[in-house]
DNA sequence: CAGGCATGCCTG
DNA sequence: CAGGCATGCCTG
């Protein structure tokens, strides 16, 4: 079991509306020697989305989180865990899966297929109410092991002022979109990791959840971004101090065919599962034969 | 009968090095009003490649030149003329055509298949030596009239400084490079049209041709680049006055297979054909025997 | 290096 | 909206 610290200085718009996090650096470097330029993130250097609104007020809202799963906080944790509070997740019913459906949710595969840039429902199941202050946080992560310690981010693309999607946006490089004006946009300090937060709201009364809306915001396979590499999110529930009180992955495809992919990769699990099966029925008989004979 | 006139000062390096132009407005804009800002070409902005390099002397090189053959300067040129030096294009003969070859050309169909980033060896023949200070100019226009009016450049991922290709590189955004110490870029400051120019050298004693190595920095395919349209590219010979004095204009195919898409559009192309052929024959033979009939 | 898959997008 | 093409790239 480990510790793993982030510090966090953020500033935080005074009125709800699209907010802007910019990252500083602990020992203080002030935001705007870097006003104009857009900086790389690694190691120490400031980030900022938009250095226009260096005049919001700093609140210094510090955050110690205790993750007990993974031995770096370069590796964020993907393991579900319900925790005290019953966190989990599901897809509504969806509108009958034609080839190219903006979202469908494959049981099977336990995976989200949705296209690039649509609002798709997720829903927030909680079985015991958080308290004030709890979060949600969305991030997504490389699900194969040779890219898992790289950042995701939009592609150049995609992310250039020029794109439609970027006009009066916060985060034109983040992947994930959450739809609401209380959606938060993050760069961890350390680990240069993307993530999308929003205040997490019980779910109404008699009801068992409640909904988000999330956008993706380039394809799975464009070029200089994702470029064809399988992802994760990870939706975890936090306290008000950061802590991790609840998470729930699952794989996610941004694809222009949601339908039919899934249908495709279903099939494919299919035959995968059914030879496996028969491999290992023989394996059996083998055996059995070997335990009879002897 | 138009004439389309050019009016153009270039700060040109002392020395024969990759030279970087700057296109700066005939009032006599400070280019230095811009340094360190990348500003989009169109309407009297300018536009520089590379800011460091505002030491250089400025030379004042005004060219004149009147182009025969189309109506706007917005729409350059792309009919043959072999002019009064007999100016033509041929390719060596390629290295066997494998299915990814690197470039091969098709008589059939007068088009270049080439891989991106490839140095493809074009020759330039002349019947008859030009003067002094004549120069030979690339430049790519895409070749679907809807297209046509927009400014050939290569995709932002390509385009990036963080692409290995820009290293050390004056013009990241031009999609044609020429592998050669004298080229030039150029940005017309008229049409916003990207040009590389070397200055030509006639054939060597005994020679029909010079050879020049040309690359192409995107695929078709690029996402916000081509975009799958279909380019030309068109050399002319221009004399010292800017004056063009012979063109060839060839289309180009940028791609990861050049010798299957080129096996591809000959077969569609020869079917095209022969349908038009089938059809034209139906026609001739009903001609025919109405005539014989009445 | 060829076969063929993967995946955006065009066409009817 | 499904069929199927176009085209980069992976695999043997
Ligand atoms: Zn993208
Ligand atoms: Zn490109």
């Amino acid at each position: 079991m480990t510790n793993c610290k982030r510090k966090r200085v953020s500033f935080h718009l005074p009125k709800r509306r699209s907010i802007n996090p910019i990252e500083v650096s602990p020992n203080g470097v002030n935001p705007s020697t870097s006003v104009g330029t857009h900086t790389d993130f690694p190691n120490g250097i400031i980030h900022m989305d938009f250095p226009e609104i260096s005049h919001l007020q700093p609140v210094f809202t510090q955050q110690e989180q205790f993750q007990q799963t993974r031995a770096s906080c370069a590796l964020p944790a993907t393991d579900n865990w319900p925790g005290q509070y019953g966190f989990s997740v599901s897809f509504g019913p969806q509108e009958k899966p034609t080839k190219s459906t903006a979202w469908t949710y494959s049981e099977v595969k336990d995976k989200l297929y949705v296209n690039m840039g649509t609002a798709c429902p997720v829903r927030f199941h909680t079985t015991h109410p958080t308290q004030r202050g709890t979060i949600l946080r969305c991030m997504a992560v490389f699900t194969k092991p040779e890219y898992v310690t790289e950042v995701v981010k939009r592609c150049l693309n995609h992310s250039s002022p020029g794109d439609m999607t970027n006009e009066n946006h916060p985060a034109p490089e983040h992947l994930i979109r959450c739809d609401s004006p209380q959606s938060h946009y993050l760069i961890d300090f350390n680990t240069g990791r993307h993530s999308v937060t929003v205040p997490f709201e019980n779910p109404q009364a008699g009801m068992f959840y409640t909904t988000y809306l999330y956008k993706f915001m380039c394809l799975g396979s464009c070029v200089g971004g994702l470029n064809r590499r399988p992802i994760k999110i990870i939706f975890t529930l936090e306290n008000e101090h950061g802590l991790c009180v609840g998470r729930r992955s699952l794989e996610v495809r941004i694809c222009a065919c949601p339908g039919r992919d899934r249908r495709i990769e279903e099939k494919h699990f299919e035959q995968q599962r059914d030879h496996s099966h028969k491999v290992l029925g023989k394996l059996l008989n083998v055996q059995l034969q070997r335990y009879v004979m002897n």
